[in-house]
DNA sequence: ATGTAC
């Protein structure tokens, strides 16, 4: 019998793609655990990323199970593609069940273009692509901010951008959130985390964050798909990334101020790295208030990076913006902590929803979602790994009852970057893609080793369980001509 | 993910 064959018979099957952690297995879990799987990904589960979905079921006010995503891999105390809600007075706040990467998220662009418009050009294209947004680890910005620039861009989001020209009021309509969420407090974020953001808007980053060219190479829902733009044969844009050394400087800094806070509230923490302290806390309420900063630099960010492809695409085309008709679809988060309001045992109630590498699924009616949208249920958008298909779903009823409106955010890395390196080589791999008709631009090879499809998840398989469990539904499936990476 | 270690 293999190792991970011991996975399974620590727990209970709800149903084939729901398996249940039984609340004793571990001592002090409040709600049982949750795991959305099918059995082959199951059995890919580490035994650490199951850990970690009982330690969470230990911290105080959680509501229904912890719960984690096809994709769930080992993160920084909560797994990444968990989902954990805190009740408003008797729950926590912790940077851990958001991550480092503070609004990283997904943005879709539709077009005018057909497939055949851009392959014949795709390398020039990319070249032009990845002169316009920098890319790469510190990576820095034509665009510089001021300070008071910047508090405006942590407090107003995505109005700031299209305020100063980055984009179209329409964007912001078509935004989670509409691209700003409120009560940010730029006091709680450090001189040193302002450095590090101040030159890195309209940068991409590195590791898994992207831009890439797709065409849509398969509709599954014709009156889903209408409503949100999308055709057979259009090329699409996708932008991944988040909020750079800003997001990442914020979480360090408070995730010191809150393992702190645990003690001094007496939070028994079966570990460090699930630093927490109470929702109305001083110490809670001020990494929320600069979680948000960071959420809204985010979409800013994602908002300049699509401004200026739509300008590259713009040069190229020698069209206008209408012409190229190069609309924002959707931006999702899939790393941010949220107060939501939710229906538990009949009963309404306000939650901190902890989604870290998870992505809101919200159903049709839903007033925070777009009007346009709001028959269909939200966009949700979830990229593949580099040179696989990527998909679009729609939100669900279901999400609200089974996962707190909430899907998975991607396929989930199956194979460490140190042994990637190893395994693979950049060149190779680039090859192996060229002959599927997939161009990569980016800053090293050795990149393209890390990010290789064999290290990842089929994100088909992760997108199948979200599908049959009915917490998403599928709409659309799209195929990369080109990507940049950082 | 990340000025890839304080």
């Amino acid at each position: 019998m293999s190792e991970n064959n011991s996975i399974s018979v620590q727990l209970n099957k709800i149903n084939d793609n729901t398996w249940e952690v039984p609340q004793g297995y571990r001592p002090g879990m409040r709600v049982p655990g949750r795991l959305f799987l099918s059995f082959p990904l199951l059995e890919m589960l580490e035994q650490g990323t199951l850990d970690q979905v009982a330690n969470v079921a230990t911290l105080p006010g959680i509501q229904k199970y912890s719960m984690a995503m096809p994709d769930a891999h080992l993160g920084y105390g909560f797994p990444i593609g968990g989902v954990a809600a805190f009740d408003r007075e008797e729950g926590v706040i912790s940077p851990g069940g958001v991550g480092f990467d503070i609004n990283c998220g997904v943005r879709l662009i539709r077009s005018n273009l057909l497939e055949s418009d851009v392959r014949p050009y795709i390398k020039d294209i990319l070249e032009k692509l990845f002169h316009a947004i920098p890319s790469g680890v510190g990576s820095k910005s034509r665009l510089r901010v001021n300070d008071d620039q910047l508090d405006d861009i942590f407090i107003n989001g995505s109005n700031w951008a299209v305020e100063n020209g980055y984009g179209i009021p329409e964007d912001i309509e078509k935004c989670e959130s509409q691209g700003m969420m409120e009560g940010a407090l730029v006091k709680q974020v450090s001189t040193k985390a302002r450095q590090r953001g101040r030159p890195q808007l309209g940068t991409l980053g590195s590791g898994n964050h992207f831009l890439e060219i797709q065409y849509v190479a398969e509709v599954y829902d014709r009156k889903a798909a209408d409503a949100f733009g999308l055709y057979e044969g259009q090329v699409t844009c996708m932008i991944h990334c988040g909020s750079r050394g800003a997001g990442h400087q914020i979480c360090t800094d408070h995730l010191r101020n809150l393992t702190q806070a645990a003690q001094k509230y007496n939070i028994y923490l079966p570990d460090k790295q699930l630093a927490c302290a109470p929702t109305d806390s001083s110490e809670a309420q001020n990494y929320f208030g600069a979680m948000v900063c960071a959420a809204n630099y985010a979409w800013v960010n994602r908002q300049i990076i699509m401004h200026w492809a739509r300008g590259v695409f713009q040069d190229f085309f020698k069209q206008d913006i209408d012409e190229l008709g190069m609309n924002l679809v959707y931006d999702v988060a899939h790393n941010v902590a949220k107060l939501e309001e939710h229906r538990i045992e009949n009963k309404k109630k306000e939650i901190y929803v902890h989604r870290k590498g998870a992505t809101r699924a919200f159903p049709p009616m839903h007033p925070d979602i777009p009007q346009a949208y709001r028959k269909v249920g939200q966009p949700v958008l979830i990229p593949g790994s580099m040179g696989t298909a990527s998909y679009v779903l729609h939100g669900t009823y279901d999400s609200m009852d089974i996962s707190f409106g909430s899907a998975c955010h991607g396929a989930g890395r199956v194979m460490s970057r140190a042994h990637a390196k190893h395994e693979f080589r950049g060149e190779q791999i680039q090859r192996e893609l060229s002959e599927k008709g997939i161009s990569v631009r980016a800053t090293q090879p050795a990149l393209i080793a890390e990010e290789a499809p064999e290290v990842y998840k089929s994100s088909s398989d992760v997108v199948d369980v979200v599908h049959n469990l009915g917490i998403a539904r599928k709409v659309a499936r799209l195929m990369p001509i080109g990507v940049v990476k950082g």
